[in-house]
DNA sequence: AGAAAGATGAACGGTTTG
DNA sequence: CAAACCGTTCATCTTTCT
């Protein structure tokens, strides 16, 4: 998946904004689903179509569907559906969270939610700019009036007639966080799993000093989740439910019973994130529990990540051949460069950057400033930066970084699969740092070969450059319809010429922007051919890896908030196919 | 020739883990 | 404690467009 791409585009969301960031309300990564059923602005549709088609039948109990899957309760759905008709989502969403949040206090309810979505719905997000005067008073307006309210929900006395969930989730609202994630993650693990501290300190004054705001929020991030009991825990080492040539830690486990396909889903993301990521992303997905695995087990790089999915684990089967699992195997050529101290046998992380020249040039000048083997700090430098780098040997005292072919073998790629078409080494570069380890994943996705013998129908979210693809056709599972959603352009003519020179028989239909894949689409797409056996993909990491030094914001990061759309869209298409 | 767009290089800490 | 990390941003150089 490349990263970056969602910042490629015009932005109709206003991601930029940082102020819909900073108080966390306008933006909601659960209901954008309903923004764009209600916006017509799909991909490849006309503006009016979805409202047109929602209207009719068969989408009624679609729409209660979707709604109950949000964690309400029928009735209420039903009702508020009936209240609002059918077409106006967001006044169903509105009304749904009226009833939930503040059944027994219905003026601050509708005060403060009217205030959320209709600020939401706010037409002129594209030319939005925090820095513009006007926009930057009615976002105060906007915060002011949602503190007033809030402030006086604030003491005791008057919280006193809700419940607990109601308690917190106000709480939470006014900490900044998303009213339908709090409402859902309460739901999915109850009120007691949230802790609160009830003495806020709230200083309208604060509100323009974003620093402050970001920090408060992220403080508070943190102790909401150190008090948080069930943290992920991961294996050491790093096997998951066990990799090819070890005894399996396990052959079997028990799925929690809404997470059983079909269809089948598998979500990938880097393993190490900021804490709470984890248990938010697979409380979200169906309880599942992560499979964290290393790829130095199925290549000489390691590429530490965590694997959500519901498909079975006994049986499966490694890609064959095997690959090198040491730098001297799968790099033969630098041995004869290697120095006895330099002690590595597996490569780092793969990234997106790679070393310049001059800190190579850097490392050569060190060393040939010494005879013989060179002083301890010298080495332990050395060493220091060949790790940061993932720097090999190539000649006498010469270290390089890796070439795009190099890695494009080390990742399980068939040679050259990003090379030429346009394509510069930088875009290379950054579109296999931000791929699937290919041998990593076929092991798990081995275990469809023998459920789906006559191949399957794909649906593979932010596709990249087409790891998931690559791994079920290297599986010999053939692709009957493959349906890829990928930003980056450069990304999508890398999968697509590759499905062209590999004598494919089925389809490659490719989306954009998984922002505007609605449910229409995915209807369309499911009645022409049957739904998809395999849903597939990772999001992008950008706000939840450790390389970030700007920007690490969690799950609601600018890139890394895209986790919301593929769960979105999962939970559309178990809707459409009848599994929720 | 000059502007615009694209490619490359270099500097930029901190959180999380065992 | 060390060690690792699917990165961002700005300056500068290079290529392409007008």
């Amino acid at each position: 998946m490349d990263g970056n791409a969602a910042s490629g585009d015009s932005d109709e969301f206003s991601w930029d904004s940082d102020s819909d960031n900073e108080n966390g309300i306008k933006k909601s990564p659960l209901s954008s689903c309903l923004d764009s059923s209600t916006a017509g602005r799909e991909e490849g549709t006309v503006p009016g179509e979805a409202n047109a088609s929602s209207a009719a039948g068969p989408s009624n109990s679609k729409l209660i569907c979707h709604f109950v899957g949000m964690g309400f309760s029928e009735n209420i759905v039903a009702k508020a559906i009936k209240e609002n008709g059918e077409e106006n989502t967001e006044a169903i969403l509105e009304t749904l969270l009226t009833y939930t949040v503040l059944e027994k206090s219905p003026l601050e309810g509708q005060s403060i939610n009217s205030d959320i979505l209709s600020s939401e719905s706010d037409g002129d997000s594209t030319s939005h700019s925090p820095e513009s005067d006007g926009d930057f008073l009615d976002e105060l307006s906007d915060v002011d009036e949602l503190s007033d309210i809030n402030s006086s929900l604030g003491d005791e006395e008057n919280m006193d007639h809700l419940s607990d969930k109601e308690k917190k989730l106000l709480l939470l609202v006014d900490m900044g966080y998303c009213i339908e994630e709090v409402s859902a993650a309460i739901d999915r693990c109850g009120p007691s799993c949230i802790q609160i501290d009830p003495h806020k300190d709230k200083k309208r004054q604060h509100f323009d000093d974003e620093r402050w705001e970001r920090k408060r929020k992220k403080a508070y991030e943190k102790k909401v989740l150190d008090e948080d009991d069930d943290a992920i825990h991961f294996p050491n080492p790093m096997l998951g439910f066990g990799v090819p040539g070890e005894p399996p830690l396990r052959t079997h486990r028990t799925l929690p019973e809404a997470a059983i396909g079909p269809p089948y889903f598998y979500y990938e993301n880097v393993a190490f994130t900021p804490k709470g990521v984890w248990s938010t992303i697979s409380r979200f997905l169906y309880d599942i529990e992560p499979e964290f695995v290393d790829s130095k087990y199925f290549c000489a790089a390691a590429r530490k990540r965590g694997y959500v999915h519901n498909l079975p684990i006994h049986n499966r089967r490694p890609l064959l051949p095997l690959q090198p699992r040491t730098i001297h195997e799968a790099l033969p050529l630098t041995r004869k460069w290697w120095p006895l101290w330099d002690r590595r046998s597996k490569l780092n992380c793969i990234q997106t950057v790679t070393a310049s020249a001059k800190t190579t040039e850097k490392i050569r000048r060190a060393l040939e400033g010494c005879e013989g083997v060179p002083p301890l700090q010298v080495q332990k430098d050395i060493l220091d930066e060949c790790r940061k780098w993932n720097l090999v040997w190539v000649g006498r005292n010469k270290v390089a970084t890796l070439e795009p072919d190099e890695i494009e073998m080390l990742l399980g790629f068939p040679k050259n699969h990003t090379r030429g078409g346009g394509i510069s080494r930088t875009d290379r570069l950054k579109a296999l740092g931000n791929s699937f380890q290919v041998d990593t994943v076929a092991y798990h996705l081995s275990v469809l070969k023998e459920i789906f013998p006559g191949g399957i129908n794909l649906l593979s979210l932010f596709s990249g450059i087409g790891g998931a693809e690559v791994a079920l056709h290297r599986l010999g599972i053939p692709l009957k319809n493959v349906v890829a959603v990928e930003i980056s352009e450069t990304s999508r003519d890398i999968l697509r010429s590759w499905w062209e020179q590999t004598n494919q028989t089925g389809n490659l239909i490719d989306f954009t922007d998984i922002r505007k894949l609605n449910a229409d689409r995915l209807e369309q797409l499911i009645s022409s051919f049957g739904g998809f056996d395999l849903i597939i993909g990772g999001s992008p990491c950008n706000n939840l890896t450790g390389s970030n030094r700007v920007s690490r914001d969690g799950l609601e990061g600018k890139h890394s908030s895209l986790f919301y759309d593929y769960f979105r869209i999962l939970d559309l298409v178990r809707c459409i196919m009848g599994k929720n």
